[in-house]
DNA sequence: TATGAATGAGGATTCATTCAT
DNA sequence: CATGAATGAATCCTCATTCAT
């Protein structure tokens, strides 16, 4: 088997509109994720997804959407990743330990899908940051949540939380672009790393210790 | 003064290399941070600096060398900054307290030059990656030390230090970003928020205290 | 019953031919009347036909095929309306009558006919010209014949007779699309402007008088 | 001298740009005018120019600006050739006359200008319609008031006065493309048949008579 | 008969880049 | 030192046209 065979699907005659749509796809994603949005080619897109280029543009439109349809397929699988792995019934902190590793878990078997999001998604502007920001927002209304209830149950107020969700959110992001050059951290181990970071971090929140600058 | 004038340089001739150079680097910092890499077109930065283009080529190069010239003069801009705020002989909680502070400071007043930095030489893969990674490891290895110094003075194992401070400076990036879409928050308390985050969640670090999983 | 419907006949199937190509040509007479011969697409004359495109090409052939289908069948009922409004036996002038008011009352009930036919069809080179400019011909032919007839029944020479129709057909056309902007003026009086300025123009053919320059 | 050279100009280096952009348009107008405005390609017109297709844009804007500028440049001369054949001072009838061959000898000489203005340019729906729109509007405007001096002169009513002179600018058209087929006329002659024809048809609007259809 | 699926081919447009002055 | 003039090389996108069912 070639390599070309290995990249390039067979091309077959005549599939059906959802098989080709999801073809594509996974070629816009990886092209994408290998070049970023604006060295990627429809070009090379097609010649990956082995359909000619009439066909992406009949079935996914411009180069703009097709690249937002990418952003917004892999963002649900991650979302859905991560609420898969989360049990509403656990306590606050077992359910951001979970999501944590549900998280590093999709990006270590999804590196492209990874890639794309984080790398290629965020820094283009205008139409695409509004799907995938919307994507990151969630997210971080999610913890944010998490930090809420377990704050208020402390009775401790909460002002900072949404910042503190932002910044645990780029943490992650963070931590999980550097676990990829580092495979050989097993991933439970870089969760509990951040989950440490995370939890221990927002003991003020919690207990109200907090650090304060010595007065110079 | 009209606001061409505001903008473009006055096109005067004979300057020495020096100028020019700086001419044409804060006219590219300001097209790339506006438009981002590939939108950015040599045309405008040339007409934006009041340069012709033959004259950028001759002094910075093509494309991707002014764009990592833009980037290194940043990065070194910022490296500096926060290197100025820290102070060596302090203890290593209040460097990294004027550190932060420093780097907020520096987010807030020259807005293009991170936005150039973060978003832009990010997501782009390739030469710059080199050249910026390269400073974003600088400051990870920075934060890194003060961990590492943190952690053996206590007796504890530095394994984990260096994801921590990646994952710290990603906190900081996210933050920082945050930031700039609420500017009505003074710098000092988006920076202890960061602080108390850091200085908190490295708790186990210093004294052993970790957060575990609950045994399921 | 929707716009849609309204525009597009319901999608029946199995309809014998005969129906089919009537639908199609009623799309596509539609179409280019809108878009132009050049920017009309072949997609949207079968969306609006109600009809795939393989049975357009299955019984009307090509682009070009089926814009000449278009314009002969329209230049084929708008010389049968004229046809039907002359009476054979009447004197030259009120056949020249009873024509130019055919002509107008066609103009004005099948604007998209008309617009076909003048506008599209005229400035596409190539196989429409011979198409149309055929019809064109015949219509030149009739008035030449209408003047040759007057003007022999006179005993004068009909050198510029053909030169002559040209110019009439060429007036009546004008004058036919100043009127779709003018649609407030009654057929009636656009028939007698263009009746008086045609017959009493052609007086020298009949009576010897003519205008001639005063020599300088 | 090969063929090739007649046809596009031998490829000179670093022209001043109002040269260049002279070339383009010659070539365009020659191009838009061969295969319509759709069919000419801006490869061939490059190529006919001998200029390279970025020196098109650069200079003249998108197609549709070229194509403009095209006809803008051909309908000055047009109306030029026409104004300057005119002599103010004339009675009505002689600048009539002499405004119809001066339109006679631009199209007699310049073809490809003629066939750019009224083939094509009639036909383009959109932009260029208001651009040639407004010439013929200005040629009919002229026409206009020449018959309205004529007949107020005479105490006739003028209403019908615009539509006329539509009427004639339509005969003049269209005996203008004849006269492209049938080259051995006289330039005089064509001119002397479309003036008597205006003439004497415009009788009614000077001595009142008028032909009445007969009451059937 | 009828169509969804598929594509070859070509067209407009834009840049980064470099001579020749 | 400085630039107006010039282009090669891509890239996105669309459309008429045709299989295979």
């Amino acid at each position: 088997m070639s390599v070309d065979e290995q990249r390039r699907p067979a091309r077959v005659k005549r599939l059906p509109r959802e098989v080709r749509e999801r073809q594509i796809l996974d070629a816009a994603v990886r092209v994408f994720s290998e070049h970023g949005y604006h060295n990627a080619s429809m070009d090379e897109i097609s010649e990956v997804a082995g359909v000619s280029k009439p066909m992406i543009y009949a079935y996914l439109g411009h180069k703009e959407d097709l690249f937002a349809a990418c952003i917004r397929r892999e963002a649900t699988l991650l979302v859905e990743a991560i609420a898969g792995g989360v049990r509403a019934e656990a306590p606050p902190d077992m359910q951001l330990w979970h999501g944590l590793r549900a998280f590093f878990r999709f990006v270590g078997e999804q590196r492209e899908s990874w890639r794309v999001l984080h790398r290629q998604a965020t820094s283009q502007g205008g139409p695409f940051s509004e799907e995938l920001m919307g994507m990151r927002g969630r997210a971080i209304n999610l913890v944010d949540a998490l930090l809420v209830r377990s704050a208020t149950s402390h009775g401790v107020p909460t002002k900072s939380t949404e910042a503190m969700a932002v910044a645990l959110v780029g943490a992650g992001e963070s931590l999980a672009d550097w676990w990829l050059d580092h495979p050989d951290v097993p991933e439970k181990t870089v969760a509990s790393w951040l989950m440490n970071l995370v939890w221990m971090g927002l003991g003020d929140l919690v207990d109200g210790t907090s650090w304060v600058p010595t007065p110079e």
